[in-house]
RNA sequence: GGUGCGGUAGUUCAGUUUGGUUAGAAUAUCGGCCUGUCACGCCGAGGGUCGCGGGUUCGAGUCCCGUCCGCACCGCCA
């Protein structure tokens, strides 16, 4: 028997306990006279004493010992003269008569310990030992209790967990696949899904009525903190439901997880049109943590000289509270910050609020003191505050004032962990134009149904169209999304005639769910959840990688075992493929 | 595809702005001392291709060019 306990739960009632325990070495500290062992596991961290009693020959393998050494230590339980408040175990220590190495260790690259003196690479290429420190193992545990809420509320909903296939036939449309070849097939690839969607549509129409899977999807195309190329999600359908069914069953999803998990009620989850999201906020995942709400001053500010302004498309102002008192430095910082590549800025303006009512601007040589008033008011301004104005083409600049909104929101500390505020963004656009394939691509995807009153317009103006499509955002992040599907197979052709696919290369991709369709197709609706950026949210964490056991790095690297890497001639041979790589 | 930041002891970093003696600190490791530590303490030792290649210079960790790698972001991500 390799133990009798584990680490961490050994308490005073035990005392006088013959044990057995099983870890690893975390530290050793030797006084000569006497010394302890930290021995960890993934319960905790109980400490072995040798002293002046220990046998000679316990003693005598002190010196063989090391960090991260796998060892079996039998003893006895016996009360601390000197007790640890800051470990659950620290009332109580193990006084060795026996100890067996069961697997020594070289010395790990990095210390296993809480806040590791190990970079991220290094943590990453010993992925296997990171894991060991309690932090990272909290996340994963964390991720394990968010799995099992998700089951267990999906579950008592009569939803059926499914499984779908992982080798998959490619789509034009969307991300980029990852591809498989054949063998069996030369020539030929399966691709990895970049969802299950048709999958679970498909399922619907077997009659299934409620599915759901916690599920791999893969994209090939960069990667972000929060983005990598296989990730997990919470993946759902429903039958005969419209959208508020959805959003109200996945809201009570969402607040379920919250409670049991952390204890945390999380109550409102408002509801805002897309369009709406644009215009106050420049985004479509508004973080409503804070308000700060954008406004659009271009007919207040055209006509009076200025003409950067009177140029403009749009111009639309932000208004920190509280910031009159910024140096002329700290304002050049943020006129250097939106000037940036990544957002692209030409330039920004100010107007100050002072607290003696009067105001300091950059254009004060084009406006009058009425004029800053009335903007002041516009923007909901008061003394003391400091209004930032953008201009240009509309679209980007309520993109770039929607990013700058943000980043106020960060160095005045308005976004705070620990606060959850959820928002359903809804009526999103049915299409989006694409400047580069001269079309209308599905901005969700093109079994997205439009909303009803809309269609008329999908022959005259496609790009008003709005569909039946929402997103879940949780302070500003994009936690999920689906929408309520096309299950008219004549609506749907339609919908890929107008994304410019000809009816052959239609039926060629999505035949087989057309004729699905055409075989009693019940109304309905769904949605996916990005369940790494649900966990990391639930962490406090800004990277998707830490709640995932084995991430992958920036440029799609397994950093651990060197992957991807090349195959075999013999494999590609088999495969019937030759290489001609660029470079 | 692009922008920014970074790469110096096992590890985390300082040193690079302004080129100049033997490249430092902390931590880890090893050795010595230590009977109540729990970030133990004290003393000592070893440990460096300053990412790589080229260039400028009497002299390069430091300046220039190229390149590789990491991170963040833009594009991309239905």
């Amino acid at each position: 028997m390799y133990r009798t306990h584990t680490c961490g739960e050994l308490r005073i009632a035990n005392v006088n306990s013959e044990v057995t325990l099983s870890g690893w070495i975390q530290r050793i500290r030797d006084f000569g006279g006497m010394s302890f062992i930290d021995l960890r596991d993934r319960y905790g961290i109980t400490q072995l004493v040798i002293d002046e009693n220990t046998n000679n020959s316990v003693v005598a393998q002190l010196g063989n010992l090391g960090r991260e050494f796998v060892i079996q230590a039998k003893g006895t339980v016996r009360e601390r003269s000197s007790k640890n408040k800051n470990i659950p175990t620290g009332d109580i220590e193990i006084t060795l008569t026996e100890i067996k190495v069961l697997s020594p260790s070289l010395v790990p690259p990095f210390t296993i310990q809480e806040d590791t003196d190990g970079g991220d690479d290094l943590r990453m290429k010993y992925r296997y030992l990171d894991l060991r420190r309690g932090p990272v193992r909290e996340n994963l545990v964390l991720r394990s209790k968010m799995a099992h809420a998700v089951r267990s509320y999906l579950n008592d909903r009569d939803f059926i967990e499914t499984e779908t296939p992982v080798l998959i036939k490619s789509t034009p449309e969307g991300a980029r696949d990852f591809v498989v070849p054949s063998r069996m097939n030369p020539g030929e690839f399966y691709a990895l899904p970049q969802s299950p969607q048709i999958f679970k549509q498909l399922l619907m129409v077997a009659g299934f009525d409620r599915y759901y899977q916690i599920v791999k999807c893969f994209r090939d195309e960069d990667l972000r903190a929060d983005r990598q190329p296989e990730f997990t999600q919470i993946d759902c359908e429903m039958s005969f439901v419209e959208q508020k069914d959805v959003l109200e069953t996945f809201e009570g999803l969402i607040r379920h997880m919250f409670k049991e998990v952390l204890q945390i009620d999380v109550t409102d989850f408002p509801w805002m049109p897309y369009a709406e999201a644009m215009e106050n906020y420049g985004s479509d995942k508004p973080d409503i943590r804070f308000e700060m709400k954008i406004s659009d001053i271009s007919d207040l500010v055209k006509g009076k000289g200025f003409g950067v302004f009177d140029s403009a498309e749009y111009i639309g102002a932000v208004c920190a509270p509280g910031c009159s008192e910024y140096t002329r430095k700290q304002i050049d910082d943020f006129t250097n910050w939106v000037k940036r590549p990544q957002i692209g800025a030409k330039g920004l303006v100010y107007v100050k609020c002072n607290n003696d009512g009067s105001f300091k601007s950059s254009v004060d040589k084009f406006y009058s003191n009425e004029d800053l008033q009335q903007w002041k008011d516009t923007v909901g301004g008061k003394p003391g505050d400091l209004i930032f104005i953008m201009s240009g083409e509309k679209g980007h600049t309520l993109k770039a004032i929607g990013e700058l909104r943000l980043e106020l929101g960060n160095q005045l500390g308005l976004r705070k962990k620990g606060t959850f505020k959820p928002l359903w963004v809804v009526d999103f656009p049915l299409l989006e134009w694409n400047e580069e394939t001269q079309r209308f691509h599905a901005m969700h995807h093109p079994f997205t149904s439009p909303k009803p009153e809309d269609i008329w317009l999908l022959d005259i103006e496609p790009g008003k169209v709005r569909a039946n499509a929402y997103d879940l955002v949780i302070n500003g992040v994009e936690i999920g999304g689906g929408s309520v599907r096309i299950f008219d197979s004549e609506l749907q052709s339609k919908m890929f005639d107008t994304l410019g696919f000809t009816k052959e290369q239609a039926s060629a991709q999505f035949g087989f769910l057309m004729n699905a369709f055409k075989y009693g197709a019940p109304p309905h609706a769904g949605i996916a959840f990005g369940f790494d950026r649900l966990v990391s949210m639930f962490a406090g964490l800004d990277s998707i990688r830490d709640v995932i056991a084995f991430p992958k790095n920036n440029s799609g690297r397994d950093v651990m075992n060197d992957s991807p890497s090349p195959i075999a001639y013999e494999q590609l041979d088999e495969l019937q493929l030759k290489l001609d790589l660029k470079k």
